[in-house]
DNA sequence: CTTAGCTCGGAAAGCGCTTACCGAAGCGGT
DNA sequence: ACCGCTTCGGTAAGCGCTTTCCGAGCTAAG
């Protein structure tokens, strides 16, 4: 592109009728032209040295607010090679599914909040949130992946896209921080007390309800938040004795989709149902549940059903789902804290190898899908408070 | 909680064996150096100039391979002018409420699905999405919009957090794209057709239903998409000499929490609910059923209920809920071609301002919340077919 | 054997900003 | 009235990349 292209002349601000942004965003010569002094005070005035005399500063201000200036965060990144943008990988369901819209794409709500949660946080310390999702089985994710960590100065995965090996390699350029995978030699992961939270819940349900039989809906394959929780509640079944079914035939992917069509096989086959079916997460609860109510079944009289995360679907259902609370928006603030400290200390002083792995808390959410009555409904907080009060 | 906490600290591995990105990620003189070929050779080879022969190719490739080098993001965006990232600002419920996770966050879902229906496109282009989100009262969001605008390539708003002027100034340094605004001289703006939508569910209402009375719940005030479908709905309930109730008593503020408390006020208030409750959106129809469930009246036994823009929860709702379906995920898609299209137009010719308000199709989606029976729930499509088929 | 016509690839000029570095003022002290 | 000290603010050197401009080397034609 030529700057000599006459479409790019100075338009006067009402003529060449409707504008349309030819006018080009102004420059810091711009700026130290207007104001009649160098780049150097415009830049000094702008970062806050004390340098320049009110009355420079004053020129430069009145200039920069005339022109609408601010700086070129490339220009800007480049020089201070800081880039105030940390990147998020997030997992697309299928790799370029012709369909392109598939419906079911309203899982996308629990790492939504969580970069809200991020965001949030992000903002504090003027960072901005770049936003990439990536295929799970798409051809070269890894680079990427790396790509968009040269766009900015971190990243945070929130699903397992990347191989360890990758994982490594990648995270010998950029500070990484990952949310549902396991801490390397040089990332930091950060979850939910998924062992805490389901054994809470496992306990709930074999001694406050005494249920006997069960199943674990997982989520999928490979996700070391669904094999913890799995494993959770198998440690506490086989502790009290009661059955718990798994394998194969129970896998939600974390999906409505996925926890409807489980049910439905399982249905067909004529397999004979547990009395509690606990879900990897919310939403392949939310599959459970239709899924049972289409043939009949009632929760949580015939079957309770339990999920996990607790987002807010869980108190709109009927009935409403009784769950495992991480505070999603946390885990996302969390994830961005952690971040930002090692884009900070990069490149200083190394220090001994802590904290590689932080576990947030969780908390069991009564509500009625577990068998629990109504009236534990209104405060779980209060519920949670009976200690094993017993409400089925 | 406190960011202070220690525990939040990252520490970098023992010593400086394990990497621990301290590495610095590689430039193009590295590459070039190992490749034994000057930077503008692996530039161009990484640029598929047809340039440098197959030998010196591989040498770079190589190299490339070997240093797991990928081209710096700010360098290269400053270099070519096009930083390939389109900035995104999205609404924050509140001016940093102090309570900083509120719970009615919830609301959040629509924007984002947005937000991934352009993500998916932006793919497509090799752009990634910077999202940033403002306050509506915030102190000086035009900065705020204006910086993130400096570091990307044309700015998507979902909600109106800028003033017209602002809007306009700013419009004339970035493309920009509204999405709950109305176009301007220098913006597109992109929005599901509101108009037709409302007066299909009304149509249906009134004339299916035989509903006599009605309310519309509004959205935030100033919306333009409520104002809209208040109007459009204003219009049939005139033309069809039915009552319609609306006011500031008749605002749910797009959420459930505010759908929910308008209801109850109302319910307090002594007043007489009318046949239909028409909301201006499927998050506080949400907060509606349960306000009503809460009193015991029955939906739509007692009283009718409807939503706007058919997310995924309406149909896992009880009663289903009727609402009026836009593909969220076009409208965001709709929106970064759009502003994509702008972006590889600036500077070059104008046009004649042209499809400035770009209207994407609505349908009626009927469940069971407006009184039409569970048999027309199977598909939605189907009913659909059937015209004005009685369903009541 | 010379020279026009190629193709390759290196040197260097930016892109817009920050930040040493340094010369020019302004100031009080002797 | 002169000298060192402190401030101010301009000049210029990058940050890592792309791309234009050219010279070098080679092929093929005269």
């Amino acid at each position: 592109m030529s700057f000599d292209d006459p479409a790019l002349e100075y338009q006067a601000p009402g003529a060449a009728s409707a504008g349309g942004h030819g006018d080009q965003a102004p420059t810091i010569y711009d700026v130290a032209r207007v104001a009649g002094v160098s780049i150097a005070s415009v830049s000094r005035v702008l970062n806050g040295q004390q340098n320049p005399r009110q009355e420079t500063r004053d020129r430069v201000l009145r200039a920069v607010a005339e022109l609408g200036f601010a700086p070129d965060g490339a220009a800007r990144a480049l020089s201070v090679r800081l880039k105030e943008v940390v990147g998020v990988i997030v997992r697309r369901p299928r790799w370029h599914d012709s369909s392109m819209f598939a419906d079911e794409d309203e899982n996308l709500q629990f790492p939504d909040m969580i970069n809200r949660g991020m965001e949030i946080v992000a903002q504090r310390h003027g960072f901005d949130l770049l936003i990439r999702s990536v295929g799970l089985d798409e051809p070269d994710a890894g680079r990427r992946v790396l790509a968009l960590a040269r766009k900015s100065d971190g990243l945070i995965l929130h699903d397992r896209v990347l191989s360890p090996a990758e994982l490594e390699r990648l995270s010998r350029q950029v500070p990484v921080v990952t949310l549902a995978g396991e801490p390397t030699s040089s990332t930091v992961n950060v979850h939910g007390d998924n062992e805490g939270g389901m054994r809470a819940l496992a306990r709930h349900l074999i001694h406050d309800h005494g249920y006997a039989t069960f199943a674990f809906l997982a989520g999928h394959e490979g996700s070391p938040d669904s094999l913890t929780r799995g494993r959770a509640l198998a440690s506490e079944a086989a502790a009290a004795g009661v059955t718990l079914l798994a394998g194969d035939d129970w896998r939600g992917g974390y999906q409505a989709a996925g926890g409807a069509q489980a049910i439905e096989r399982l249905i067909a086959g004529g397999v004979r149902l547990p009395r509690a079916i606990v879900c990897a997460n919310d939403q392949s609860a939310i599959g459970v549940l239709h899924a049972l109510a289409a043939h009949g079944i009632s929760v949580p009289g015939d079957v309770a059903v339990t999920g996990f995360d607790d987002m807010p679907v869980a108190r709109h259902l009927r009935p409403q789902l009784t769950s495992v609370r991480q505070s999603i928006q946390d885990l996302g603030a969390t994830a961005f804290e952690t971040l930002y400290s090692m884009i900070n200390r990069s490149g200083q002083a190394k220090e001994s190898p802590r904290g590689r792995d932080i576990a947030l808390p969780t908390r069991l959410v009564r509500r009625e899908s577990c068998g629990c009555g109504p009236q534990s409904v209104k405060s779980a907080a209060q519920a949670a408070d009976l200690g094993g009060a017993a409400c089925a």
